[in-house]
This record gives C-alpha cells, structure tokens and sequence, in this order.
DNA sequence: TATGTTTGTGGAATCGATTCCACATTGGAT
DNA sequence: ATCCAATGTGGAATCGATTCCACAAACATA
C-alpha cells in the first residue's frame, strides 16, 4: 500500500507536510502544496484511516446494535440514524444481535474496541448487567426503545399509546376487547403496552377475560396462533383484539379471515407500529404510527452532541407517535 | 484509555508476553499467562483494534454499499451477508448512497481509507468509471444485482425471471400486456427486465404498443402514475401489465382499484421482487421471489474465499427465482 | 562434557498517520 | 541596522498493538 511517506518522497517534502495538505493545517508554501496534491492525484493515495485515528483518536464511526437487522423497524430507525450522521461524514457500524440479548453486552464490547466515538443501542430490555455495562463505558451511548434511568434515551410513550388505542377501541363501541402481547422482559412493548391496554380497560370498568390474554413473538404466524387461542378458549368470544405490533395484527387477521370471521364487523383488529403493510393490507389496520425514522435522527442528534462535549445523563427524548384509523375497527 | 503498556506493568510481565496471551501465540508460562489474565480481568482491558490491524492489515470488516438503507431489498440483502460474515466475526460498515450513483465511487474510496478486508457493493449501474475504480482497487471486491465481465458477482437472470412472467401472463391467456419499468441506466431492473418482457411478446407475435410501455422510479406512486399514463392514453386498453418491482405493482394496483377496475379481472397485474407486501396486499399479488438473502449470503462466502486467497475475476453465481402465482392474474 | 532443543521472556522495530517543537527565511516596522 | 512577527519546513516523538530476534535457562542427547 502506498503511504504518505511515500507521498513525501515523490513530491520532495516531509510527511509533515503532507499532513499539513491533507488537513489543511498549518502553513504550506503554494508550490509544495500543489506538488503534493499532484502526487496524490497521481497516485490515488488514501490516507489510512487507521494510522489517522490511532493517533486522533477519532474514529468517525458510531456503532449500531441492533436486535433484528430485517425488519421495518430496525431499517427505518437505521435510515433515521444515517440521514443525519451521513451529513456529518460519521458511518454506522453494525451489529446485529438476532434477539440474543447476551450478545448486546458482547456487541459493546466488540464496538469499544474497534474504537467507536459512540454507540446506539435499539435496546429489547434493560437487565441490570446491561446497564451497568453501558454505565462504565467511557463512550457516548444512547439508548432507543427503551428507557433507564441512569443512560440518555430516545423512547416513545408506549404506555400511552396502548392506552390510547384501547380508548379508541372503547370510544367505537367495543367492549370485549382481547390482547395480543410480548413477554414482559420486554419492558416498553411487553410491559408498558399491556399495563396501558389494561388500564384503559380498567377506567371503563370492563372486565379482562384470562383468555384473552395472549402472549405472542414478534411474527406474523405467531399472531394467527394467539388468535386461534383467542377464539377456541374463550368462553365469551371478544368483539375486538388489540395486538402490541402489526406483525400480531396482521396475522390475527389471516387467521380470522381463514376462518370464516368478517373484519371488522365478527372482531376488530388494531396492531401498533404504523407499518407498510398495516396500509396495503385489507382491510387497511388500524394501528399507531411510531415514527422510527424520527427516533434515528433525534439518537443520531443525541450522539453527536455528546460526541462534542455536552454530557448528560439521564436524558429521555420522546418521539411522537399517531393514531392511524383504518378499516379493521 | 487502558492499554496493554499498563497491563504488561501491572502483571509484570513485558508487552511482548501479554500480546503472546491475548492471542495464544509463542510460549508463555501458565504462571505469567495467570497473572495476565488475571489484570486483564480485574481492568476490563479490551485490546485496541486500530492499533491492532494498523499492524497487522486486518480489519475483519466488510463495507457494504447500498443503494438505499430501508428497502426490503436491502434489508435481506444485509440479512443473508450478516448470517454469513457475523459467523466468522466479521463485522458491516454500512454505506448508503441514496441512489446518487456517483456517491459509489466517494463510498469505495472511503472504506478503502477504512481498511475494510473486503466490499459488497448493491449496485444499480455498471457505468465504466465505477467498474475501472474498483478494478484498481486491490481489496477484495463483490458486486451484487449487477454484472460486470471483469468483477465477481452475484445476479439473479434478470432477463429470464422477466421473460418468465410475461410468458405465464401469456399462457394466462392475456394477450395485451403493458409494462412498467425503470430507467435502462440500471441494467439489471431497467433494461434486461424490460429485454425479457419484449422477447416474450415477440415469441408470440404479440404486439407491443407504445403508450403500453412506461418508466417509473422505485416507489409505488410512480406505479399509480405510471398505470395512469397507461390507462388515459392507451389507444386500445391492456388486460395485463407487468411491473419490474413489486412496489410499482402494488401503485399500479391502487390505481386500477381506486378508479374502479376490477384487478384481475378488467386488468391483472403482476409484480417483481417477492416482497412480503404482494403476499398480504388483497389480491395477492404474482411475482417472482428473487431470494435477496441466498444474494448476500452468496457474496459474503464470495469475499470470505476472496479474503483466504482463492481469487478468481469474472465469477458470476445466478441465485435462483421462484414464480410466484396469487390472485392478481 | 559438549552440544543441541525446547521453553520462556523481553528489547526494539514496525505499522501510517499527527503534532510539538526547533529552526530558517522573509518582510515590514522602528 | 535591528527586531519581531508571519510564513514555511522538517525532525522526532507518539498512538497501541504485533513480531522478529536475541538471549537465558532447563533439559535431553550424543
């Protein structure tokens, strides 16, 4: 590989100098300037960035963690991430974790010591272990998804949000209104989501059947199985189910439909997410429109300013998010 | 920062040694080794990589250049490279050019800076400035999506999958089929699938008109404009149109439907790219599953032979298509 | 006893950049 | 003529690892 040592020779100066060209820094004569940069042209020499930032200490690079690189979610907050750390000429580093929550803390590690200026974590709990992993890193981090206390984060309002779409539910008439959920080690989509569904029931004194309780993963097929629990155990059949992602949703309503239940008017359908699908699909799902990209943008923000200097902890940016009204309520 | 001077130190032992343990090389006593790990422990030393690969020319990352972060496309195709490349502790350094085509030529010049072992470029042209950039690289190189004689690729028959489904809407028996393609700069998309469609319509000495024939871009509103060229100008009204992507399908399907056509049966349409969206979108919709993740996997053992020396130019692996038949036909 | 061989260790060079410091030259201002 | 600031340049240390080589001790073999 040609380095810029070998740029100093060729165009008769020291490689001080030709530092100074590459980061405009310092004085350079005219002459020597145009002669270095000729070599280089010459030579199509890149500076190694590795030599660059093993003394700079700067890498340019932030680390992304996240627990599920194919998914709508991941790719809208990644696509928030980049719109504003691209502009900055930083680059994502990914890490992708395939739901093994273990592997977040190896994956911190793994980014230190590729020498990261920060990390991003689209974060699926918030063990102890973790946090305090995170707590000891001297590297800007942000936290998206979820919330703890001691870390900056960028969340939505999950609570509220169930709770908004079991009003709604409510307000169309509903009564008998089953859940599809998560596990709860999950806080924000398995906890806060059900404790606001639960909530939002419990202020219109309508009861929860045990049954209608379901707790599923994040695909579509295993919406279809909750909902087939749903429906063969129930003894009161409810009227509307509300699932904690439109993934849930959606496969609640293929399993409806095959058998032989109109949407809306057997069971209403609401998921949560706002995705692609929950528009096309028919009937068009209701669903909460989280806005991902926004979330990647304001954790990309959130870095960039700690990368500057501003530390602070404990900050929590909430993003907003919009009730989506469609035809399967 | 912690470093492995400090760690000699405290252990007592010298640098040499503790490099020796850190990577199982060399003789090193189970005393000295002990004593090692043992402050490796106690410090929660992680070993700088930057300092690392600037000695040793290894990074284990991988540059991966994309057209567009959050398509599905992409997302599979980052999917299957991870599967691959996560394996043998590789890691991804993302580049997005937002389909600014001359940002692949800024990208690979950037994570060439960046030491990567290798690149994946996701390509959507094969203009001769980018071919001749990355024959001058000296880093192991594969391009995805698009063929280059003197690259290693990995493509899918572009032609064929298109020939393919204008022959099944053929043998549907629709005989006036329109076309919705994409700019011909992109030769797989643009021009070999538009190539497909033609040859077949020939073959069955079909006729072609002109207004039949539209270009978009890749979303779904330009699928709805583009049916709607079609539609308003047509001299004689198509009974089948096919789309070179999924997205332009569905715009095109919006369309028909919200202007009162029955799809399929006053206008059937078929799609490209075997998105999860043709699957749930009512009708289901015909396309081919292209299988974007086999893509990546594909490319990332291609770079992993490349890295371990085996390096062959001019390799082209077809992954394979599945035809997809579902209501919209 | 003399001569390898295995085992264990550290000094010092190296990778490719940046940056501090010393030094030289030039051109005003006094 | 003297002095000071601005301009321009390069030597050498530095960043944090790896690795070549020299060397020493312990042990085995001839």
């Amino acid at each position: 590989m040609i380095t810029i040592k070998e740029i100093a020779e060729r165009a008769n100066v020291s490689r001080t100098t030709v530092s100074r060209v590459l980061n405009n820094s310092g004085y350079v004569s005219e002459d020597a300037r145009k002669r270095v940069l000729h070599v280089i042209e010459e030579t199509g020499y890149v500076p190694s960035a590795h030599a660059k930032s093993l003394r700079t200490k700067k890498t340019k690079v932030i680390g992304v963690i996240l627990p599920k690189i194919s998914t709508e979610t991941s790719s809208r907050l990644v696509n928030g991430i980049d719109d504003v750390l691209a502009r900055e000429g930083y680059q994502i580093l990914l890490a992708n974790t395939n739901l093994h929550a273990e592997k977040e803390i190896e994956y911190i590690r793994l980014l230190k010591s590729r020498n990261v200026d920060g990390m991003i974590l689209s974060a699926t709990n918030v063990q102890p272990e973790l946090i305090q992993e995170i707590c000891q890193l001297k590297i800007p981090f942000i936290m998206v998804g979820q919330q703890a206390e001691e870390l900056t984060s960028v969340i939505f309002d999950e609570y509220q949000a169930a709770r908004d779409m079991a009003g709604l539910l409510i307000k169309k008439g509903y009564e008998k209104i089953a859940f599809i959920g998560v596990d709860e080690a999950d806080r924000a989509v398995g906890y806060l989501r059900k404790k606001g569904y639960l909530d939002a029931m419990k202020e219109h004194q309508l009861p929860v059947e045990e049954s209608w309780l379901q707790k599923g993963i994040f695909d579509i097929d295993s919406g279809s199985e909750c909902m087939k629990r749903i429906m063969e155990s129930a003894d009161s059949k409810p009227q509307a189910v509300l699932a904690v992602t439109d993934r849930l949703a959606i496969g609640a309503l293929q399993y409806l439909r095959q058998n032989g239940y109109s949407v809306p008017d057997d069971v209403a359908i609401a998921g949560m997410g706002g995705s692609e699908l929950s528009k096309y699909i028919t009937p068009g799902l209701t669903t909460i429109d989280f806005s991902f990209e926004d979330a990647g943008r304001e954790a990309a923000l959130l870095i960039l300013q700690k990368i500057k200097g501003e530390h602070g902890t404990g900050i929590n940016r909430k993003v907003r998010y919009r009730l989506v009204e469609r035809e399967s309520i």
